[in-house]
DNA sequence: CCATTTTGCGTTAACGTTAACACTACAAAA
DNA sequence: TTTTGTAGTGTTAACGTTAACGCAAAATGG
């Protein structure tokens, strides 16, 4: 039984004629007479023709297959991200090979040669650190790659790379002005891991709302997180362990910030009564009543459909060689402030 | 400036030998002195050599990539999925190409063509249909696959398929026994779709535990959802508005179980004091105390290694070209279904 | 010490495409 | 009629590996 999958030259052998007359009926390319071409595509049609990308890609250098770096797929934040990414890399006849790093960057440089091997055609790199000589490389290489929700400020070269981002400082702000806003003045932050540009923006937010409200912006109040669920538990417990706990917290992300909530449970505090919480993000699981978490919304539909559609464009040489794409945050107010109880009321401003 | 990858012919120019002896060199073959041997490894590590898998997998039909065929990683129970998958898989010298398919059969038989196309060695099929041609159809051409959690009873031929599964039937079974021995009878049954064999074996074990505790089995109580959020609350309204409406139940997976939870709220009903609820899958969130689901737990982490490492084996013909692996399931008790309330007990079975 | 094997290379041809270029026949232009 | 153009086709060589085979020189063995 003939198994293999045919190719051009038996599709050629059977029309008897040339591989590359089937080549030009396939392709739809000129120099072949109507007839010959419909007679070809019937024939390959009969035996369910599939080109084979690896010796196409051989020549022309393009797989049709991009890259998707990320930290981890559990955190929803992510899957989100890289449902819409799979959908619209899809609709524009991408496939998609996933890598996951646990914010380490040997493994991502281990990623990134394999993908290079294998011929990728770009590379999306969502949130990491902001120094990675990785990316310096590749940016040396001129290997298309996009940025997501991923800043490189430490390397000058890179700040042409494209980027797609929300404002971060902004969504930094609006978190914090809300918990300010409702009468908290002691705030907490939960930070992500110190080399991700996320955290120093969104901290950088935080800081110019305690500023802009004439408020003391305590450093003793940011505890190091790693943007998982459980650096949120150990976070709120150092900062309640402190002499002066605060009485919000901000967590940079939802994830972390479902941590929060956990370990205030087992520390027997009410959230929002005792400890009000906001987070960043809007994950789903964030909206769900028996969470309903106040948190940063961003539009993850549209952040992961322009990125993938940047890189596709650079790719396929249509411009757009740089840039920066800036998403608006906003504040999604549930209940985990408090926001909603009385007790609390929003102070003017 | 030169950025193109070295290849194995650079270095044989630099080392003044041919490209074969490159070769032998790169890769462990026999047939080479010591000396050469080391000195064109030293080239090569000079100059950063990656073998092109292109050229490679053009002769040996082998890419090292695995294709990972999902409904979609929004999905909280494959996405942790996906995650070990992904760690297996690159442990084990492969890639991931994800694909989600909306439990849509053409988005995943454009998934399979596509990586066919792209030479994957083998791909990995999570739960959806029971019936599907596109496996027949794999299956005769003697194309490497597992089925994960997804079960093919449709089809004689697959019966000899790898698969790694839980036992759904004593899930199901293990659910609605604790639902009925902490006192209900009326358990209503959010389903998945019913193409996929997951929601089939469930079920039947729900009946099953009914039968076996003498209880009557009222069809009326099922009711179809689709394994997503939104249709667990949709399932739920639906139930309710009966006439005689179920007092707990049984969510097919945790997502669905989730949605019920809403919907509950948005009905104005307690969880658990006016109604039980007990999933399925034990994702990540339903240990949160906020949501604290009832569920069933299976053993994810180990269930995706296992199918890894059966597909890597096949791919690599190390033996290992059919058979089930059966996972047991464990009943995770937690508040939703009341259990630790009092005014509820356990009957004595 | 000669026959045989082994070692250390090189040559050449695949793999399934793409692409440069060559050729023929026939039509249009000169 | 000769030239020029071009539509339709074929030949051949890439792409970067792997692999079959060939062939000296060195090593082994009886």
């Amino acid at each position: 039984m003939e198994n293999k999958r045919p190719t051009i030259k038996d599709i050629a052998k059977i029309a008897g004629v040339s591989h590359t007359t089937v080549y030009r009926a396939l392709n739809n390319k000129p120099r072949i007479s109507k007839e010959t071409r419909k007679r070809i595509l019937g024939i390959a049609n009969r035996l369910k023709y599939q080109p084979n990308v690896l010796a196409r890609g051989l020549i022309i250098k393009k797989t049709k297959t991009l890259g998707l770096i990320i930290t981890t797929i559990r955190n929803p934040f992510y899957s989100e991200l890289a449902q819409v990414i799979e959908e619209t890399a899809r609709n524009l006849g991408y496939s998609l090979i996933l890598g996951c790093t646990n914010y380490d960057l040997n493994i991502e440089r281990e990623h990134i040669n394999i993908l290079k091997g294998k011929g990728v055609d770009g590379i999306i790199f969502t949130s990491a650190h902001v120094k990675d000589p990785n990316l310096e490389e590749l940016k040396k290489e001129e290997f298309p790659f996009v940025l997501l929700n991923r800043r490189c400020t430490g390397c000058s070269e890179l700040s042409k790379i494209p980027q797609v981002l929300i404002d971060n400082e902004m969504g930094g702000f609006l978190a914090v002005e809300h918990l300010i806003r409702i009468g908290h003045t002691r705030i907490g932050i939960i930070a992500g891991s110190e080399e991700s540009s996320v955290t120093l923006e969104r901290i950088e937010g935080a800081k110019k709302a305690f500023k802009h409200y004439g408020l003391f912006f305590d450093d003793s109040l940011i505890t190091k997180g790693n943007f998982l669920m459980p650096s949120g538990k150990i976070g709120l417990k150092d900062l309640m362990d402190s002499s002066s706990p605060p009485t919000a917290i901000f967590a940079l992300n939802d994830y972390m910030a479902i941590g929060v909530m956990e370990e205030a449970h087992n520390l027997g505090l009410r959230v929002p009564e005792d400890l009000a919480v906001v987070g960043f993000n809007n994950i789903e699981f964030a909206s769900f009543y028996n969470v309903s978490l106040t948190t940063i919304g961003q539009k993850k539909k549209e952040m992961g459909e322009e990125a993938t559609k940047i890189l596709v464009n650079m790719v396929e040489g249509k411009t757009e060689k740089s840039g920066i794409k800036k998403f608006t945050p906003n504040l999604i107010i549930r209940n985990s402030c408090g926001y909603s109880l009385k007790g609390y009321k929003l102070k003017k401003i």
